[in-house]
RNA sequence: UCCCCGGUAGCUCAAUCGGCAGAGCGGGUGGCUGUUAACCACUAGGUUGGCGGUUCGAGUCCGUCCCGGGGAGCCA
């Protein structure tokens, strides 16, 4: 029996004979006779309180050993609480040890830990209150995701891990090799890749979107949910090595329908979390962020604002802010500006559209001024850009010319091309970070509690 | 990679001007209580991140390295 599943139906297991099974959280001793012990077996937040009588149980030795995580198993009755602080409670008839966990020497305590020593010990963090209900939310967060896009027609598709292109964004990526890397350093460049596992130069993807593209203009609507990785040496606290990514690619949808899609999409899994983990987001609400609640439902009630790049840039020279990065039609918005936009002006999620063209990767389509492209960013009080996406180009002879231009091989991507070849379509999609927005759901500091073992620059441990 | 801050008991932190290294929690022992971050008493627990320097004397000042955090860049 989940403890969860008690708690939402009290009444019905009143009086009733149940087994609970997890790890102990506290214990309080009465030397009356009784011991109080806190179950806590993930599903949810909440513990259960144990009474466990020392007369005549048998169990006084057991009790008295009984410690903060050692795991157990107690069958007993479910009886209305005379304490205060829950409504019912479990009175043991039997209780099982299955693990020990010598008081002397394991790391949790009662008390708040940091998450930085937590951090160290991720294999015991998952024993919190905070990663439990980080944990459940972000569980919540991806099947919300698969609902929304599943309820929509959007197919789910898994696209590579192991990619050969190297140039779908500017940041460094991971190297794939089987080579002994003693034999790489001491090789001629070019040739030793040819007896490498797959006779070229092969790396971890940074983004499943061009291989999207491919089942959009063939299913019409699909999505990936997967791994992403990103070798660039940042240290913040919203990056990371290794993340996931919800990308969404659709044919026949232009930039609007994009948009329409992203402000639907972020307001229907946040509205789930609201609505279903709700105790977990007023455990975060009261501990974490004492604006969540509020800041989430603004979400989910306010319209997103949509604003081009050109007016964007106007906001900000009006602006009497004083900013350390120069304002100017043609440089790309830094953190600040965005966080003047989404948290000073606007107070709500704010989509920026049409870039230029020069600051944007080769395939978003061209608008008809020439100069900016079908670009959106979505960016969010607290955390800024949380979806990057655009409408692909289409036409054929206008990506040739992007591709000319920003040095892409149309050998390379030989097959990219033949889509503007045969039966093109106009298409969309973007790209959302998932741990960033687990971050926000839960209004966590730092992206690594977003991800039960997150890998950044020096760190994959566990 | 750059800038800033930090590293003291198992954990969270304090230590005045450079002058005997401390508290709370956790652990152990005993007491008390339908308890709720339980409470009370006692007790054990330290190469102050490493190396070098200044000084009669360094947790404290200087140099250097390592590690961590925050911010920036890059991005999702």
């Amino acid at each position: 029996m989940r403890i969860i599943e008690l708690f939402r139906k009290e009444r019905e297991y009143l009086e009733k004979s149940v087994l609970v099974r997890g790890w102990v959280r506290t214990k309080r001793e009465s030397k009356a006779g009784i011991s109080f012990i806190e179950v806590n077996d993930g599903s949810c937040l909440r513990n259960l309180q144990i009474i466990a009588e020392h007369r005549g149980s048998g169990y006084q030795e057991v009790l008295e050993k009984l410690t903060t995580g050692c795991s157990i198993g107690v069958e007993g009755k479910v009886v209305a609480s005379p304490g205060k602080g829950q409504s019912i409670e479990l009175h043991a008839a039997k209780i099982e040890v299955y693990g020990w966990a010598d008081p002397a020497t394991y790391p949790l305590q009662k008390k708040r830990h940091s998450f930085e020593f937590l951090r160290q010990i991720a294999h015991l963090r998952a024993r919190t209150n905070t990663m439990g209900a980080v944990t459940r939310v972000r569980n919540r967060l991806s099947y919300a995701i698969h609902q929304f896009f599943q309820e929509r027609g959007f197919h789910y598709i898994q696209t590579p891990i192991i990619t050969a292109s190297d140039c779908e964004g500017a940041g460094d990526i991971f190297r794939v090799t089987t080579l002994d890397p003693t034999r790489i350093s001491s090789a001629e460049s070019e040739a030793i890749y040819q007896q490498d596992f797959f006779g070229r130069p092969t790396y971890l993807t940074v983004s499943g979107q061009l291989q999207a593209e491919i089942y959009a203009l063939s299913l019409g609507q699909v999505y990936t949910f997967g791994p992403t990785f990103r070798a660039e040496n940042s240290n913040t606290s919203r990056h990371l090595a290794e993340f996931w990514m919800v990308e969404p690619e659709a044919a026949f949808c232009d930039l609007q329908d994009n948009l329409q899609l992203a402000e639907s999409f972020i307001k229907a899994i946040i509205g789930a979390c609201l609505d279903e983990s709700a105790e977990d987001i007023d455990f975060f609400t009261r501990f974490v962020q004492p604006a969540l609640r509020a800041n989430l439902e603004h979400i989910v009630n306010s319209s997103f604002e949509t604003i081009t790049y050109t007016q964007a840039i106007d906001l900000l020279k009006k602006s009497t802010e004083n900013f350390t990065f120069p304002v100017e039609w043609g440089n790309d918005l830094q953190a600040e500006h965005e966080r003047y936009l989404t948290e000073k002006v606007f107070r709500k999620p704010v989509s920026i559209i049409d870039f230029p063209r020069a600051i944007k990767p080769f395939y978003m389509r061209v608008n008809d001024d020439h100069k900016t492209v079908a670009a959106m960013d979505v960016l969010m009080p607290g955390i800024g850009e949380i979806i990057g996406g655009s409408q692909r180009e289409e036409r054929l002879e206008v990506l040739l010319e992007q591709m000319r231009l920003k040095g892409i091989s149309t050998e390379d991507y030989r097959w990219y091309v033949e889509l503007r070849e045969f039966g093109t379509a106009p298409h969309s999609g973007f790209g959302l970070g998932f741990e960033r927005l687990v971050q926000f759901t839960t209004g966590l500091g730092n992206i690594r509690e977003a991800i039960p073992f997150p890998r950044t620059p020096g760190h994959a441990d566990f």
